[in-house]
RNA sequence: GGGCUUGUAGCUCAGGUGGUUAGAGCGCUACACUGAUAAUGUAGAGGUCCGUGGUUCGAGUCCACGCAGGCCCA
């Protein structure tokens, strides 16, 4: 049995042949078959839409989903991941208009909503192969065969089922939500038909800036200086027919607002008005600037004005105001200043007019300040706003009562007594002194695209969830939830929550889960259903109560078939259904129930799958799933819904900007798999930014991944390879006890230990990224750069001994472990390296490395010393490297000794016990260690600022220009004595210790030294005959081994050297190195002879030789 | 406008709790090495650590205010 060597491996077609694997032994399967009985790992998958096709960043997103479970399948967890489809929703809806070339007006027009709903359902499943092949392919392990799909029945049964429960608890609502209106079409109109174009158009309208009348009761007497003083805060306002409605007043939080004494331009009184500082300029000529408050006479152009306070907008909010047209009366107090997150001073006065029926800001600020709306009865005794459904002020407005506010009624504009009700609202405000300035002004609106009059915001009936009952609840579970990052759970998704609203459940389309509620036509009565069953029965009560026609067909519970049903309520009226769809965030919130028709069936299998134990999901979820996931888990079952979520960043293109099919620089995740293969895109994904930060995706990141993470661990494995099967090495032999391993095997053992704790910290902490960027440090630098750089020799020279077998089964050893730990973040690479593994040595029964378990770390191989002596190793030779470079030496050349000057014996210890290694890397004989006793020691003291800072504090400076003072005699007393006294200034001193400062090696006099924080290293670079010698051998050594690599020899071919006699100093080496020489080639002889017919010149410094190789088959050279 | 986030070498990124020469990889230049060889080592060039203030004996790190990019919301 032998290990499989590649030539050129293709890492897209180790994807391929992988899948292809995974496939046939179902190893998918497998891996969940085999932790039955185990603990589970919940990992909920938030559904996909396959209405469009997948990018990069769904690589991203689902290589996070899949790092962690199949790392809590290696560490033994059961991970059942059941697939899903997001498949309801404007986009399907969209999409289908566009293809059939119709409007939403056309709906059960020219096409019946039936028909237009089957559009929808086979739409949104048109992409659905590929999402399913870019799953497969890039090695996404989540369940396909049984997803759970939102359109089915059984889905919506539980979304029903849940509202249901929601609506038994009071947590589902009917109220209002400020819309696009048209009152002239009687419609309200959605955001995609405000974007029609021609909908917003150029018109001229009065604008207002109303003064509202600061009330003088105490808590506001620092906004008057005097009794007589009327102080009025200015608003401005496009649409003054909505002042009679208005409740409050806005101001921004940071606003600077300032007082200013002036006089009213119609009424002529002195007035004092409020507004931001920065929009002084634009209501007060600076022309006026100069003039005396006292210089003004009714009727002056040039109104005199005086800025006298300022204030904050902070200081502002709480301030009651009069109310400015008291028609009707608020429900419960209003007329107070409020803080508003949206206030600008770009236009306006910096404060602005609150109507909560009219205006969504309007109606969110208030309700988070509660300050009710304006609101009056209706015929039915329903509260409604002052302004009816047909666009007219109710009576209740009497001076006003029954004008329309905008112009419905088609009067002729252009007749000279033609006023519009805005203007009359104007003349009105400016008699009573309530109008600051009347304009006219051009600006923008939205219009109706049936009817092109203009649109008005207005409240209409939304169907709520009341999140805001529990919103105390959900900030406090969510603190138990971990947030990766942190930030985005108390900071965006906290903040969030700080402001909650109520969720507005209510969409008027078509293709989405109905609202299951049926309501009589006065609204007295109504019934929430919560199953088919319950449906049924209700039908037939309907039907044999006779409000109900039998021959209604329920095909499915999507519209128009239950629009169909009429129920029959208490009292025996027929009950219609809300019209309404719900939020397919509700839908994709319900997942951990309907994903098991939970709460119709499935209870068992429900509980043990909730809640999820990690989820992942872009950053642009917080106010979606993640959001509504939480929600209904906390209001459902006062629980979280997931215990740990990473919140994963955008994936840019290599520039920073967003990927875009338009602008050409999306990525195509098949394209990017079938070049570079599944692993590396992974990794490089993974290894490069941590998951939450944006990843600027660039290709030539994904080739030098594959270059020098899975390149250097394919050429690992290559190496050993080449010579295990030459050895016959297939790990049969027991275990060589570490005791007996060289220091280096000791060493990469330990770090490999270390490792794996490492790794495992990290993938539990979930940090993908660290854990990848761990095990590439020591794949690169450790394993291959370091650990097989010293230990070639062992691999390919001497007999199969116990030194031989070690040197195997560490570097088996360190590979297996690797491909282990890698699995979760390269599946497919590291599959083909455990079963090239396994698949000869049989240690492990598990035949997939994702059947396979975390390995077990081994404490006692961790030895924090000998990783410290080996960092020690590595520093000294980069030294001699270093000095070897400086001084043209080749390594080639042996070299005598180095010095090593050692500060304490510990040290010296330490670098003994690596001495070989560093001996053998660096090409040298021995080393020779300077201490004290030798007396050319020259230290070097430097102050540890950390300790010292801490006690001397201020006087830092001084100490450290005293410890700068010290000479070697000072540096010296104080090892000796363990302390030493020095001069701060003239009065002070103060009394260091050893561990007050650091002490190196500066220099040995007479050498050329390199040194890197403590330590310091001399070359000698004496050449002795000897070692001119023994260079010259091993250049021929290496000049042979080329032509016999350039002879396509393999590494076991033995050869006969002839060599042509040449200057006496290569004969010299040739003659006493002879063994050496033989021995490195592979060589059966080598003979001098004085004629060489057909031979190879070779350059050895100034010498030439000439040499002929040949094998005992034939003549190479 | 608000919340969150990022800003360190040409590029991609590291830099617990503040501690005195700010690092790595890639890229570039030069030189070496060479049974892992499309690998590797050593050295060099390359930094106003986004800016301005502040706290401190000491700030890439802490604070404040800005600037620029990103996401979400309005």
């Amino acid at each position: 049995m032998k290990y499989n060597e590649y030539k050129n491996l293709n890492y897209a077609k180790v994807g391929e042949d992988v899948l292809a694997y995974w496939k046939q032994h179902n190893i998918f399967e497998r891996s969940v078959a085999t932790r039955e009985g185990n603990k589970p790992f919940v990992f909920y998958e938030g559904p996909p839409s396959a209405n469009g096709t997948p990018g990069i960043h769904h690589v991203m997103a689902r290589a996070v989903k899949d790092i962690f479970c199949r790392y809590k399948t290696l560490k033994g967890f059961q991970v059942n991941r059941k697939g899903g489809w997001d498949t309801h929703g404007l986009p399907v809806e969209l999409q289908v208009e566009k293809e059939l070339g119709i409007t939403k007006e056309d709906i059960g027009k020219k096409i019946s909503v039936e028909e237009y709903n089957q559009r929808c359902r086979e739409t949104v499943m048109r992409f659905k192969n590929q999402w399913d092949t870019l799953t497969e392919q890039m090695g996404y392990w989540v369940d396909l065969n049984n997803p759970y799909i939102t359109f089915e029945d059984e889905y919506i049964e539980s979304c029903w089922a849940l509202l249901k429960k929601l609506y038994d608890k009071g947590y589902l609502y009917k109220g209002y939500t400020i819309q696009p209106f048209s009152p002239a079409a009687g419609t309200g109109l959605s955001s995609h038909e405000l974007n029609q174009p021609g909908c917003y158009k150029m018109v001229k309208d009065t604008t207002i800036v109303a003064q509202f009348e600061v009330k003088k009761i105490t808590r506001n007497m620092f906004l008057f200086e005097h009794e007589e003083e009327r102080t009025y805060f200015l608003a401005w306002t496009t649409t003054p027919w909505t002042l009679p409605a208005n409740t409050a007043l806005a101001v921004g939080k940071n606003i600077k607002y300032v007082k200013v004494r002036t006089y009213n331009q119609y009424t002529y009184e002195p007035i004092s008005v409020i507004l931001a500082k920065d929009l002084v300029s634009r209501y007060f000529n600076p022309k006026a600037a100069d003039l005396a408050l006292t210089d003004y006479s009714s009727g002056d152009k040039l109104i005199p004005y005086k800025v006298v306070e300022e204030f904050l907008g902070s200081d502002l909010a709480g301030v009651e105001f009069h109310q400015l047209m008291p028609y009707v009366q608020p429900e419960k107090p209003a007329f107070r200043v409020i803080i508003g997150d949206y206030v600008t001073t770009e236009d306006g006065t910096g404060i602005v007019h609150i109507s909560p029926t009219f205006g969504a800001d309007d109606a969110r600020v208030a309700a988070q300040n509660d300050i009710p709306a304006l609101l009056v009865m209706d015929e039915n005794g329903k509260p409604s706003p002052i302004v009816d459904r047909q666009g007219r002020f109710v009576p209740e407005i009497t001076d006003f009562a029954g004008m329309y506010v905008k112009n419905y009624d088609g009067q002729d504009e252009s007749a000279p007594d033609y006023k519009p009700t805005d203007v009359l609202i104007a003349i009105k405000l400016k008699e009573e002194g309530k109008a600051f300035k009347v304009e006219k002004y051009e600006h923008t609106y939205p219009h109706c695209w049936r009817t092109d009059k203009p649109v008005l915001y207005y409240p209409l009936d939304s169907w709520f969830i009341k999140t805001t009952a529990v919103k105390d609840r959900l900030i406090e579970l969510n603190k138990t939830i971990n947030w990766k990052p942190e930030s985005t759970g108390s900071g965006r998704f906290g903040n969030w929550l700080e402001n909650l609203v109520d969720w507005n459940l209510s969409r008027s389309r078509y293709w989405g889960t109905p609202l299951p509620i049926w309501r009589t036509e006065d609204g007295e009565e109504e019934i929430c259903i919560g199953s088919i069953a319950q449906l049924n029965d209700e039908i037939e009560r309907a039907v044999s109560a006779g409000v109900m026609d039998a021959s209604v067909e329920v095909k499915d519970l999507h519209r128009p078939y239950v629009d169909n049903v009429v129920l029959l309520s208490k009292s025996g009226k027929p009950m219609y259904r809300e019209t309404d769809l719900i939020d397919v965030w509700f839908d994709s919130g319900a997942m951990p129930y309907a994903q098991w028709h939970y709460p119709l069936e499935n209870k068992e299998i429900f509980e043990k799958n909730f809640p999820a134990d990690f989820i992942a999901e872009g950053v642009d979820q917080t106010r979606g799933w993640f959001f509504t996931l939480h929600a209904l888990a906390v209001m459902l079952e006062d629980s979280v819904a997931y215990k740990n979520v990473i919140a994963n960043g955008l994936v840019l293109d290599k520039n920073g900007n967003k990927m875009s099919k338009r602008l050409g620089n999306a990525i195509d995740p098949f394209e990017m798999i079938g070049t570079y293969g599944p692993d590396a895109v992974r990794w490089y994904m993974i290894a490069n930014a941590p998951p939450w930060d944006n990843l600027k995706f660039n290709p030539d990141g994904v080739v030098e991944t594959q270059r020098r993470f899975f390149g250097t661990l394919q050429n690992t494995y290559s190496f050993f390879a080449l010579y295990a099967n030459l050895d016959n090495f297939t790990y049969s032999e027991a275990d060589v006890p570490m005791a007996q391993r060289t220091e280096s095997d000791r060493w990469i053992i330990s770090k490999l230990n270390t490792l794996i704790q490492d790794v495992d910290s990290y993938y539990e902490d979930y940090d993908p990224t660290r854990a990848a960027r761990a095990i590439q440090d020591f794949v690169v630098d450790d394993l291959s750069n370091w650990y097989v750089r010293l230990n070639r020799k062992r691999f390919w020279k001497g007999e199969y001994n116990m030194d031989k077998i070690a040197a195997y089964q560490t570097l088996y050893t360190c590979l297996e472990v690797i491909a282990k730990l890698a699995s979760p973040i390269a599946p497919f690479y590291t599959e083909q390296l455990y079963r090239d593994l396994n698949g000869v040595s049989n240690k492990h029964r598990e035949e997939s490395v994702h059947l396979a378990y975390y390995p077990e770390v081994n404490h006692e191989d961790i030895n924090k010393d000998l990783e410290e002596r080996m960092q020690l190793a590595q520093t000294i030779s980069s030294l001699v490297h270093s000095l070897r470079k400086k001084e043209m030496i080749k390594v080639r050349q042996p070299l005598q000794r180095i010095l090593i000057p050692v500060l304490n014996p510990k040290m010296k210890q330490q670098i003994e016990a690596v001495a070989d290694l560093i001996l053998s890397e660096v090409n040298v004989k021995t080393i020779e260690y300077i201490d004290d006793t030798s007396g050319i020691l020259v230290k070097k003291i430097k102050p540890n600022f950390k300790k010292l800072g801490q006690v001397f504090g201020p006087k830092m400076k001084l100490v450290a220009a005293a410890v700068q003072r010290m000479d070697q005699n000072d540096i010296a007393h104080l090892e000796r004595e363990g302390g030493f006294e020095v001069m701060l200034n003239e009065e002070e001193t103060a009394v260091l210790t050893p561990d007050d400062v650091e002490i190196s090696s500066e220099d040995i006099p007479g050498w050329l030294v390199a040194s890197e924080g403590k330590l310091t290293v001399a070359l000698d670079i004496t050449l002795t005959e000897e070692l001119k010698q023994e260079g010259i051998a091993r250049d021929l050594v290496n000049r042979i081994q080329n032509l016999r690599k350039d002879s396509n020899l393999e590494v076991q071919d033995k050869i006969h050297i002839l060599l042509q006699r040449s200057a006496p100093e290569v004969m010299a080496a040739v003659q006493n190195y002879s063994n050496y020489i033989c021995a490195e080639t592979q060589a059966l002889s080598l003979d001098v002879v004085e004629e060489l017919e057909s031979a190879t010149l070779l350059d050895i410094d100034d010498y030439k030789v000439y040499i002929h190789i040949q094998t005992e088959q034939n003549t190479i050279i």
